[in-house]
This record gives C-alpha cells, structure tokens and sequence, in this order.
DNA sequence: TGAACAGGTTACCAGCCGGTAACCTTCTTG
DNA sequence: CAAGAAGGTTACCGGCTGGTAACCTGTTCA
C-alpha cells in the first residue's frame, strides 16, 4: 500500500492544521509565544471563553505533544502551561500566515 | 471598542486558518499548486471524496477568495479551479507547516 | 466558621460538517 | 434512441465541537 498526500489520512499539512483546528488554539499559541501562563491567566485574557472549553483546548494542545502542562505545588494551587520545543517550532510559521492574513482579509487585526 | 488579537472575532491567524479548515482543502491546495485543474481531474484524483463534498469545499475556497473557477463553453462541459494570487501566496506557509509535520508528526507524508 | 480562590469536572444541548445515495441537464456518439 | 460523460443538485443523517451552568476539592484568611 502507497501512501501518498493524496491519501488524506496521511497529508501531512491536514494532520498539522488538524492539531491547530479549534476555535481558541491560535490565541492561546500567541499569548505562550510569550512565556509560561497560568490557567487562570489565559482564563482572564482571552475574553469570552468559558473554562470547560479552555481547559479541552490546552489539554489538545497537550496531547499533540505541542503544550506542556506543569503542576506547582503549593497553595494556591499553581498550574502553568508553556510551549513545547515542538510547538515553538511553529511560532514562524503562525508569524507568516498572521501577515498573510492581516494582508489580505479585511477586519482582521494583527498580533500586538 | 478597542480589538486585539485577543479578541477571537478578529484574530488574523484563526480567521486564515478557519479559510484552510476543511477536510479536504490541503489536498485541494497541493493539487492546485500546479496550474488549474477541472472538477472531474480533481474528483478523479483525490480519492474517497464524493462529488458534494469536494465541491462544497471547492466553493468555499472560492468565496473565500483563494480559489477561481472558470467556465470554457463548449462540450463536452469543461470547469477548471485554479488558486488565485492571494490563494498562491498562501502555497510557502503551506509547505513550510508541511515540513514542519513532516518532522514532527510520525505516520504522515510529505508532498510529493 | 465561612467566604474566597485555583483548577478543575459534570450534565446537557444546539448547530455544523462531512458522509451516502439518488437524481438532473445538456450534448455527443454507436 | 439509448447510453455515457461533465458538472452539478437534492434529501437525509450521525457525530463532533463549542456552548451554558452548576458543582467539587483543598487551603488560607478575616
């Protein structure tokens, strides 16, 4: 059996932008370009999303290997979710589909 | 009203990505990438897509304004798609996410 | 003693997205 | 005159995704 990108179980790209699929996945990328964040950071910084759906997002994200999620013990409760080297590695990439977007798609506003 | 990339609504990097979300439309893409193909070449090649969906997908790319389609009158009836100029801008991000996959995604493959 | 905070979890629901299968129209060819 | 090819369209359906709202656990502080 070939496989070859025609096969859309294989395409690469399908598999890539699969991992990136969901409705808050860009935003929170760009606020971890930044630094580690706490839970409750993203939480309060990303206007409108409630935490059930956060909380899938980065465990998504985890899972794909592109986030990773580190508990602090102590008191409050600390948890910080940072980008993977892996996920890093996709900073550019999200850089340049930013600029080709703010480009040519009207109303459409560039990370700060 | 002040609008950041925090705000989902206008966050260039997920507007872009909600245009390439589509099962099928990377494969579409790394077919178009080559010059313009008709409705039944691209049928014919990407296997396992029916007809609605390849051209609800196909439809989509055209308002979304990445991808042309033309009529040449004549018989036996001949349309062709092909990317337009902010679709073929798109065509260095996409390889790039493509590499990226490529070596950091196990069981996927490269564009020919 | 009970409120507040961090980081979740649970139940439940609506809408979209991709999928199957059959059908349509126009013209050409055997 | 029937079949076939090109490019669709239509009816219908199941599952995933995102959404709301309420609840839970453990510790500290007033």
């Amino acid at each position: 059996m070939r496989h070859t990108y025609h096969d859309v179980e294989f395409c690469a790209t399908r598999v890539a932008l699969s991992l990136l699929a969901g409705k808050w996945k860009p935003i929170i990328f760009f606020h971890l370009f930044s630094g580690p964040r706490r839970f409750s950071e993203l939480w309060r910084d990303i206007p409108r999303v409630s935490k059930k759906v956060l909380l899938e997002q980065l465990r998504q994200l985890e899972a794909a290997g592109l986030v990773e999620r580190t508990v602090h013990n102590g008191f409050p409760p600390e948890v910080t979710y940072q980008l993977s080297t892996k996920g890093a590695e996709l900073a550019p990439i999200l850089r340049r589909l930013d600029q080709w977007a703010v480009t040519h798609i009207e109303g459409v506003v560039q990370i700060s």
